[in-house]
Formats: C-alpha cells, structure tokens, sequence
RNA sequence: GGAGAGAUGGCAGAGUGGUCGAAUGCACUGGUCUUGAAAACCAGCGUACAGCAAUGUACCGGGGGUUCGAAUCCCUCUCUCUCCGCCA
C-alpha cells in the first residue's frame, strides 16, 4: 500500500496518475487524510493524558515510600478518571486505525509513467517481438493430443485423483517437466539468483504481506485445520522472507530464486482457454525475486526482463513482450512486461512470465526498509518475475517442436533430458 | 499425542510490582592514542507515532485482565526447547 504521507504530499498527481489504472481515487485520498488528521489528534490527547497518568503513578510512589498515603489515594482518584478517558480515546483510535487500513488496502500502486492508458489485455503495448512463428503442417496438434499421443500428460486420471486441473505427467513429459525446473533454476542461479526451497504453505501473515489476502482469499487453497494457505506463487514465501527487515545499503541487490508448485483455486474461470495445460489448479514454476535500493530498481527491473529474455531465446521460443496497460496491470504492480510465446499447435500466444516492479508498495506492507545516508528508514524496492511457469512453455515446446518423426528437444534442454526426441 | 521448561534490544543474558526502554558482555559506529594496525580508553548505538525542536507516547512473543503503577501478577493464544510416544 501508499504510505499516508506521501498521499498527503502528492495528492492532486497521484489522482491523475491513477486514472490510467482506471481508479478514480479523488474521494478516498480525502477520507484517508481527514481520518489520519483525526488519528493524530485523538492520539496526541491520548498521550497527554497518558503523561499524566504516569507522572502520577510515579508520584504515588514516592508518596507511599515517604507514607503519605492519603495524598496518596487524591491522586489514585485522578488517576482512575484518566484512565477511563483514555480507554475510550484508544478505542477511537484503534477503530480509526483500521478504518484507515481498510482504505488505504483498496488504493492500487500507482503507474510508473511509462505505463500506457488502457482498458483491458488488448490495449497493452507490444515492445518487442523475437523468433519466427513455425509454419506447421496442416495436420498440426494441439499439445493436450501431442500429450496423449506420445503419453506424457494424464490429465484423466489426474481427474481421477484429484479433480480437474491436476494433471499427472509421466515418462518422458515427466522427464522434460524435471529438465525444465533444473534448466531454469541454473539460469537463475548463474544471473546470481541465490536457490531456496521454500514451504509450500504459509501462515495468514505471509497472505498479508504479499496481498492476496484479505482481497483475493477466494483464490487461495485454506487449509483451514491449521489456518495455512497453499501458496498461489513462490512470491509468497520468498518475499515473505523480508517481512519485517531492516537491510543493511551494501546488502543490495538481494535475489532469491525458488521452484515451487503453484496452487490456485481459479474460481470463476471455466470454458475456453482452459484446455490442456492453458489453465491449472497445480502447476510448477520457478519465481525470481529481487530486493534493491529505490534508485537502481528500474534498471534491475530491465535486467530481469533481459534474463527472461534470454532463457526463452535458448529454448528457442518465437516470443513477444508487452508493457502492460493501466487496465492490465495488477492492482500492486507499478510497472510489469509480460512475456507471451507462440504456441503453433493452437496458433495462440500463451502468457509465460511476468515480470514487475512493486516499487515500495509491498515493502510498505512488509516493512520492508532500509537505513539511508541520514540513518532514516525508507521502504525497500521489490521485484519479482516467473523464470518460468512451466505448463505454458511445456505446451509450446511440445507444439512448436512437433515433428512426423516425433517432438525435437531444445539443444540446452538435452543434457537435462538426456534424450533428443520424444517419440 | 502426553509431561515439563521457556519466549527480554543485532546476539548473549540480568531483571519477579514503582525512579526499567530495560543492567552487563559481545558485535557495530565515531573519537583519543599509534608510523599503521591491534589493545586500551571515551562516546554513541532498537522501532513506530506526534512535534520545528525540547520532548511526549507506545512496544520486553500475540491478545485480554488485575493495579494509581506491569518485562515482573492472572487468563488465553502462538511458537520454541527437553523427555516420552508415533513416524518418512
């Protein structure tokens, strides 16, 4: 979330930036102001009756120790009636407080300004375009038929087990799926990425401080016996790690990396687009999380984007990045490229990674923050980015890669497969 | 799952009702000394909110209570450790 003071400072700008993200945010600045001018001056009462009660209590002491007990006992009176006004100035207080909250979770992160306006996916920005897009066969497949030809997905008896969205891979689709997480978690490590293993559930704090919760608990798998939340995203633990942290300067960049399967419950999203490997309630992929100094963190952010740029170049993936719209972004991103590729068996383009700078919106939630020069904490920059979600990128290798002989392997995958062919 | 012990500042660790935001040690920062370093000595050293500041308030795992006054007493929750049981 935006911190107070910077609505109070920026208020007429941050208005106008908004309506990129087309949220008109004229009227909550205002009430999160007059409620923050109310807290300061119910708290400051509070404290001056606070002062009070203290000094008295002291001066009770030393009255007892001196045996005046009987001024003594005129001062306890004071002291009674204080607290009764202070106990209902700290009931406001807490009440402002989380009426406070309540607004402030419900302004998204502003838009850097290289943002686009726009509605909705179709008014995103395409800024670049790599690789050629196969020209297939006329009796070219889809990967949900290639997975059942050559036996590398199960999505019925997934279905059995579980339930719809679970797909069981096996032989050599298990194999590339294992190459896959291997290949992208060198990438990552080598870029300086250090590997973590994190769990798989979190407790409700961690749901805060990334964001999905409260607003998007319906997304979430509750665990509800322990009140644990199977993760949506490595993001969650990873940046999870840094909730309430004081970094040190010289510790920037912090980069962590972790493959992790990914749960979501996806409610609300049936029909088209959903086939196959499109649209799942498990699925694996390898997150990259960075916390960096405010200054530098648009150059990280580029940096990331390169490096997944990279990776999908080796895998020799036609791709295209976009620069996300106003209507697109997420509600906490300020600046996000999402990477679509190709997938020729559906001749569709597939979201595979996203990646964004937060700026210091999550920070803020986390606390998150570091000592400047004048040894003033200032919230962090944080970053994350998918390197890679797998099901999306396996649909197009197998699509793009389809052969009459059978599906050819990407040359950096083969040493992680350790076959060239799936046939 | 059963029994017991515990949770205090970056770390270690005192503190069982008043002058405790908290001794002491270590770590860290600045200074003196030194050719340089070490040692020694001196000083500083948590977070948040309000305030130009002085300063005030809150925080000793979380929440609630008793009291004029709580790190200290009571209730409750969470977590950690030890022993026993079970188990990959």
């Amino acid at each position: 979330m935006l911190q107070i003071q910077f609505l109070r400072e920026n208020k007429e700008s941050v208005i106008e930036i908004l309506k990129v993200k087309n949220f008109d945010a004229s009227t909550i600045i205002d009430q999160v102001i007059a409620l923050d001018d109310n807290r300061k001056s119910t708290q400051s009462s509070s404290d001056e009756l606070l002062f009070r009660a203290n000094a008295i209590a002291k001066e009770i002491g030393i009255l007892f120790k001196s045996d005046k007990g009987e001024e003594a006992n005129i001062l306890k009176e004071e002291s009674v009636q204080i607290k009764e006004k202070t106990k209902s100035l700290q009931s406001s207080l807490s009440e402002i407080e989380s009426d406070i909250w309540k607004l402030l979770v419900q302004i998204p992160n502003i838009p850097h300004p290289s943002v686009p306006a726009g509605k909705s996916d179709a008014d995103n920005e395409v800024i670049k375009e790599v690789g050629e897009i196969p020209q297939l066969s006329e009796n070219k497949k889809p990967h949900w038929d290639l997975c059942s030809q050559y036996n590398l997905i199960d999505f019925e008896l997934g279905n059995k087990i579980t339930g719809a969205g679970f797909p069981v891979y096996k032989g050599k689709g298990a194999k590339l799926q294992r190459a896959l997480i291997a290949y992208f978690l060198d990438k990552n490590t080598d870029a300086g990425y250090t590997e973590y293993q994190p769990p798989y559930l979190v407790n409700e704090d961690s749901g805060f401080g990334t964001g999905q919760l409260p607003d998007k608990e319906g997304q979430m798998y509750h665990v509800t016996e322990d009140n644990l939340y199977l993760i949506p995203t490595a993001e969650v633990p990873l940046t999870n790690f840094f909730r309430d942290i004081i970094v040190k300067k010289e510790e920037f960049p912090i980069k962590c990396t972790a493959y992790t399967p990914c749960f979501r419950r996806e409610a609300g999203s049936y029909g088209k687009d959903v086939r196959g490997l499109n649209r799942l309630h498990q699925f694996d992929k390898v997150e990259i999380v960075q916390v960096q100094h405010p200054k530098d963190s648009y150059d990280t952010l580029d940096v990331m984007v390169n490096h997944v740029a990279n990776i999908l170049e080796e895998l020799e993936l036609p791709y295209r990045i976009l620069r996300l719209c106003g209507g697109d972004l997420s509600f906490t991103a300020a600046l996000t490229f999402d990477f679509e590729v190709y997938s020729a068996g559906q001749d569709r383009w597939l979201e595979v990674s996203s990646v964004s700078n937060f700026e210091g919106y999550q920070s803020n939630r986390l606390k998150l923050r570091y000592k400047d020069e004048n040894g003033k904490t200032q919230l962090c920059h944080t970053l994350n980015g998918s390197a890679l979600a797998l099901p999306r990128i396996f649909a197009s290798l197998v699509e793009n890669n389809q052969t009459e002989n059978g599906i050819k392997i990407p040359k950096v995958l083969q040493d992680y497969t350790r076959f060239d062919t799936i046939n």
